[in-house]
DNA sequence: AGACCAAGTGAATCTGTGA
DNA sequence: TTCACAGATTCACTTGGTC
């Protein structure tokens, strides 16, 4: 396991996710939140081959030759849910008992990641539906103008009530500018990263360009993020360093700021 | 086939849902728009086998009295996808080629409903999540605060860019006056209806209180009602009686603001 | 009329009790 | 042990009453 950066609030593993899990130790985190790649896009098997920045990138995006391509999104969907199962597994060890598993999904992949996260192991406890203003519509149908947020938790919750209540869905377009083709807004994730208690640490195996990281920063959480991309690393590092200063330098304000930006 | 209420916008039948699915002539419907039992309620089976209104309804709740229990609420998960698979499979067989259906479910039973969709030999589109605003909080976790709306197609769709885009989430509480417990918005009704063609046929195979019929109603398509209790076949008459007047006797304005009431 | 306040509600979920 | 049921808890939003 090749550790790239490392301070007292981030650790960035290099490497693939299923092979970094397997080495981290026991019990280690608090939550998983993660937006794997869906493997989604098409019907047939010839929409899946392609590379991913054609498939979800539309040719009129001023930023196209600026974004990178990223792998493991080309699986079909009993693969996909073997391996959703194959991670989340190795999540659950690596998390506490009572710990709690968030991963991302599109309609499409929705019922293998509940099957996937139950078979790993988990509990599962939900879904909480993330809804996007600007969508694409479509004349006679119903939009897909959601992505869905599958959670659940390692074995039986405690149930404290002095702890706040959290929201069931999340609105919010994707960042305008953004470094990775699913980049997610850093304030959904934010909400999300409030499962965990101040101070716990969040694991993402699927950093991409770091928005869990920031998203853990900003709500004073730990986080440890492992990708395999090294230009990727490179977006993530920079990222979560930026929102580490933006906490300690200019407090919660400024925090809250960026959050709108980013 | 009973049929207990005709007019030439609405034919009202008494019976088991599969039962009158079996006899209703083959393509005779343009779309299905039903809220079928979910049979959820609990990770238990203790919790499902209660009887409706103490599963659903709060014991503080004053007006628990007056509810009606339904049925069929209570089968276990591979029952209930297995019988969801059989009432859609009958239901496409009544609908015509390129046809819509549409369900209500919960998030515990939305991978069961996919799956069944697809067995009943439906094309699956996508799912519509219905967000409420008032929903019951829990510490420290996200809340159950949607439900969904899965829908398909018989076939293939024709693509007619004439048509308005229907919007990919709806929002509003549940009705504060029910007459059934689990009783839909007329408003998130009406949203749903549009997907069939004006003058069209909805066929709504568990009608209970009736709301799919007054949402069909008031957006000027024919409606098909199944219904079991006697109970509930009374109210739906009565509110979908009400629906008809509201169009005929004062117009469009009287119609919108019925659906704000309902 | 409008502003404010108090009470009531929800396809929830978990725990404890008693049969 | 298993099952059925009562009780407690969360908060956004609605309703109804008072000032």
């Amino acid at each position: 396991m090749t550790t790239f950066y490392e301070d007292d609030r981030a650790t960035l593993h290099s490497g693939d996710a299923l092979a970094v899990l397997h080495e981290l130790p026991s019990g280690c985190v608090d939550a998983v939140v993660s937006d794997p790649p869906y493997s989604s896009g098409g019907m047939v098997r010839g929409d899946r081959s392609g590379g991913t920045v054609s498939k979800y990138v539309t040719s009129q995006n001023t930023h196209r030759d600026e974004l990178v391509e990223f792998t493991g999104d080309n699986r079909d969907q009993r693969a996909y849910a073997y391996w959703s199962a194959l991670w989340m597994g190795e999540a659950l060890r690596a998390t506490k008992p009572g710990g709690i598993m968030i991963a991302f999904t599109d309609w499409r992949q929705l019922p293998a990641t509940t099957d996937a996260i139950q078979s790993g192991g988990w509990v599962w406890r939900g879904i909480v539906p993330w809804v996007k203003p600007n969508f694409r519509p479509q004349s006679g149908r119903f939009g897909a103008q959601c992505e869905y947020v599958v959670w659940g938790s390692a074995g039986p919750m405690e149930t404290d009530y002095t702890l706040p209540s959290l929201r069931g869905f999340f609105q919010g377009n994707s960042p305008r500018d953004r470094e990775h083709i699913t980049q997610k807004p850093v304030d959904v994730m934010r909400e999300l990263v409030k499962i965990a208690p101040e101070d716990g640490v969040i694991l993402d195996p699927f950093m991409g360009s770091g928005t869990t990281g920031v998203a853990a920063m900003l709500e004073r959480r730990k986080f440890v993020g492992v990708e395999m991309i090294t230009h990727y690393q490179q977006v993530a590092e920079r990222r979560i360093r930026e929102a580490q200063g933006l906490v300690v330098d200019k407090g919660d304000q400024a925090a809250l700021d960026f959050g709108g930006v980013a």
